[in-house]
DNA sequence: TACTAAGCTCTTTTT
DNA sequence: GAGCTTAGTA
């Protein structure tokens, strides 16, 4: 498709006045935007006076590099990004206005958290009452919908229903948390938004100057917008309204973040001169998998009139594959996916697998490496997420920014240096007192008589840190973080970890210094109007700051699988497509039943998933699943249902112990390899009450394991002796009341060294993890 | 204060 | 499965 159609050619070329085009999955929607950009900048406009805004680094790099395509190296200059990071710019620019340093930290996810811990802390706020991660949901939605902790702490409704919700208290810590993050010179990204929205509001003057700056603003998914990126929006585009917004409503996923599909129903109010127009032909599916799409999103009530179609052909039909356990939908889709590599000689990149959680990757995770086929889990936990990464980067953030109150607290006594619970609750205390950063009165430790125990080990702490910041003012950023990790104690502690996960630490250690490095060689893209970006460390620290996991590439091997969540699969699409664990209670989440508003996101959801094919796609749900530590059974998804069935073939299962083979019949499913037992196992080997878990103290007189030499071998019984799973050794042969025979292995992948004992089945694969002990791994 | 083992609890999606 | 807490020891 080198030419554009009618409809798409008329979005391109409406480029003055606000224009809405509702783009239909696969419709052609990037091209759209690219032409747009293209066109606006062959009519003369420079490209510094564009703003385009996505919602992912991996969405505005693919455009970037399209227009530059088309283009030429000019499209460097456009002013493009994420919502977070285009303003994180603003703000940096204009952060004293704010009484921010330009240097300013950004918070993610685990800082705000750990913030909001030590404030609930403080208030002696039962962490139970006052979930972390709930308050945290409640301060982001203030935020994003504009409410200031002191409108909050005003607002009757509001307090009302945080009252009935038994934590009358929030709006104080909202408020102590705002200004803990605002002395920390830290904002979290919530923040980045909100704190643009103010920077807008009281300096006219700045609103001006941007709004005269942008001469054309694009905004991609717009249907994924807040109240606040909304409300920015519309200020950035008030006086030249040459606003441009691309979106799906079919596609709004995003509302637990605060994405209001209000936005997009509404343009035509906000804009009662623009123009809307439809892109309802796809190019990406096949007809089976478009009209299979249709009969899905039909059942929704919520949405804008649009009929989409295609010229493609029919292609195959959707298989449906039904499995007993999770690991058995885990072998079904890596032998899927080898036996289509052989019959068609696909890459690994053709296919992708896509799941409603990030913990369904373990099983197929296995499955794939089992049978030697490459993949690549995006999301979940990051590299800059690692434990010993997000220390090095703790200790490189204090010295940009001293104040920097997480950071501190998460390295103040890590390597230990004997700056315990006592002393930093005693310092946190002094800092409330007297309303001073935790740094100032660390450094000033001296003039506090409560912190006399500590105050020598607080100033070496001091001195290190300042000593650190004198350095960096002289060196490179990769030479900066290189004395950083020696001198810190740090890269010791893990030199002297000989165990194979403090290898491991060491190693991303050293890609991260790597990763510097490299930071400093490459050229960055910096705008036009700007001074090029000096490689220091602190802009290294922001350059970070708002990566995900999907943004890294890696140049071992791209020759990879896809292993990803459906959300984080938007925008994308593959040849060959496997979504599993369709399943009730999982896809639809059983936290989405509550109205009808969640199970329609649901099934958006789905339909985000099933768009994503281009020729082939697989469905899968498996009768029984491993979660959060024990197998449990369940249904097939009432979305498998919805789908016109004309559309659908059904594929034998690899091997199904019960004749029960019909849609929806299989509630109590399950295999010899675990859930939905078919037998109750007999009950004086049972926990009573435990449900067949194996968690807690065992019984006195009802032991759960015996451990058998590996030399003796052992009789089989059912009887069980007990014994301390400290005494377990790899390759032990060990005997379970319920699954029988099984090998005590290192569990690959766990970051804290614990040992399993796991069974196996008959094919000599993994099955069951029964129990952990921990016991410390050393090399030969 | 530092460290370890084991118990308890909760479980969606992400910039 | 994993983070966090608690109890106990050094």
């Amino acid at each position: 498709m080198n030419l554009l159609n009618e409809e798409q050619r008329l979005a391109v070329e409406q480029i003055d006045g606000p224009v809405m085009v509702i783009a239909g999955a696969g419709s052609g929607k990037t091209r759209v935007l690219t032409y747009r950009i293209a066109h606006m900048m062959h009519k003369g406009t420079d490209p510094f006076r564009i703003l385009a805004l996505t919602f992912t680094n991996k969405a505005s790099k693919e455009m970037r590099e399209r227009i530059e395509h088309v283009m030429g190296p000019e499209a460097r200059n456009l002013w493009m990004g994420t919502f977070h990071s285009v303003f994180a710019k603003m703000l940096r620019i204009e952060a004293d206005l704010l009484g921010y340093p330009s240097s300013f930290t950004i918070y993610d996810t685990d800082d705000s958290k750990s913030l909001i811990k030590t404030i609930l802390k403080e208030m002696n706020l039962d962490d139970k009452v006052y979930k972390p991660s709930t308050i945290l949901g409640r301060i982001s939605s203030a935020k994003n919908n504009l409410i200031s902790p002191v409108e909050y702490a005003e607002d009757s409704e509001i307090r009302g229903s945080d009252e009935s919700a038994q934590r009358p208290f929030l709006w104080e810590v909202y408020s102590r948390y705002a200004a803990r993050c605002f002395k920390a010179g830290a904002m979290d990204f919530d923040d980045l938004l909100f704190n643009t929205n103010k920077l807008l509001k009281l300096y006219p003057d700045i609103l001006a100057k941007y709004q005269h700056k942008f001469k054309y603003v694009l905004v991609d998914e717009y249907q994924d917008t807040n109240y606040s990126q909304y409300v920015i929006l519309r200020r950035l585009a008030a006086v030249n309204r040459n606003i441009c917004v691309v979106g799906d409503d079919a596609q709004s996923i995003y509302s637990f973040r605060g994405a209001n599909i209000q936005n997009i129903l509404n343009f035509q109010k906000d804009y009662p001169e623009g123009k809307v127009f439809k892109l309802e032909q796809n190019y990406r599916s096949t007809q089976t998998i478009v009209k299979a799409a249709g009969s899905i999103i039909k059942n929704n009530k919520d949405q804008l009139s649009k009929e989409v179609w295609t010229d493609n052909v029919q292609g195959d039909k959707i298989k449906v594959l039904r499995a007993v356990s999770d690991n058995e939908e885990g072998r079904m889709v890596a032998n899927g996916i080898f036996e289509e590599k052989m019959r068609n000689h696909s890459h690994n990149t053709d296919f992708a697998i896509l799941y409603r959680t990030n913990s369904q990757s373990r099983a197929l995770e296995e499955s794939l490496r089992r049978i030697n086929i490459l993949y690549r889990v995006y999301g979940g936990t990051s590299f800059y997420q690692r434990k010993e990464i997000r220390d090095v980067i703790a200790y490189m953030r204090m010295v940009v920014n001293p104040n920097d109150e997480a950071a501190l607290q998460r390295i103040i006594n890590y390597p230990a240096r004997g700056i315990g619970d006592t002393t930093i609750n005693r310092l946190i205390t002094c800092a409330d007192k007297y309303d001073k950063p935790l740094w100032e009165v660390v450094k000033n430790a001296v003039i506090y008589p409560e912190l006399k125990s500590a105050v020598g080990n607080l100033l070496n702490f001091a001195s290190m840190i300042e000593a650190f910041a004198i350095n960096n003012r002289s060196m490179s950023a990769y030479d900066s973080a290189m004395y950083i990790t020696k001198n810190s104690g740090l890269l010791k502690v893990l030199y002297d970890d000989k165990s194979i996960e403090g290898i491991a630490r060491y190693e991303n250690i050293e890609e991260l210094l790597n990763g510097i490095k490299e930071y400093t060689e490459e050229d960055t893209i910096t705008f036009l109007d700007e001074a090029p970006e000096e490689k220091s460390l602190a802009n290294f620290l922001q350059s970070i700051s708002l990566l995900t996991d999907a943004d890294k590439d890696d140049p071992e091997n791209n020759d990879r699988v896809t292993l990803m969540t459906i959300h984080a699969s938007k925008g994308l699409e593959f040849e060959n497509l496997f979504v599993v664990g369709l399943e009730e209670n999982l896809f639809p989440s059983q936290l989405s039943l509550g109205s009808r508003a969640e199970l329609e996101e649901e099934r958006r959801l789905f339909y985000v998933a099933v768009t994503r094919a281009k020729k082939r796609l697989t469905l899968s749900y498996a009768t029984s699943r491993f979660r959060f530590g024990t197998m449990i059974s369940n249904e097939p998804s009432r979305f498998l249902k919805e789908i016109d069935p004309s559309l659908v073939e059904m594929t034998a299962p690899l091997r199904d112990p019960f004749e029960d083979n019909s849609w929806g019949g299989g509630g109590f499913g399950g295999g010899k390899f675990g859930g939905g037992y078919t037998r109750e196992p007999k009950s004086e080997y049972v926990k009573p009450g435990s449900g067949g878990g194996f968690k807690g103290k065992p019984p006195i007189n009802n032991p759960i394991g015996k451990i058998i030499p590996k030399s003796a071998p052992p009789p089989i019984r059912p009887g069980f002796v007990a014994d301390d799973t400290a005494n377990l050794q790899e390759g032990m042969r060990v005997e379970h009341q319920r699954f029988g025979m099984g090998n005590v292995q290192l569990i690959e992948g766990r970051g804290d060294g614990r040992k399993a004992v796991i069974q196996f089945d008959e094919f000599g694969e993994k099955n069951i993890i029964l129990k952990f002990a921990k016991l410390k791994m050393h090399l030969n």
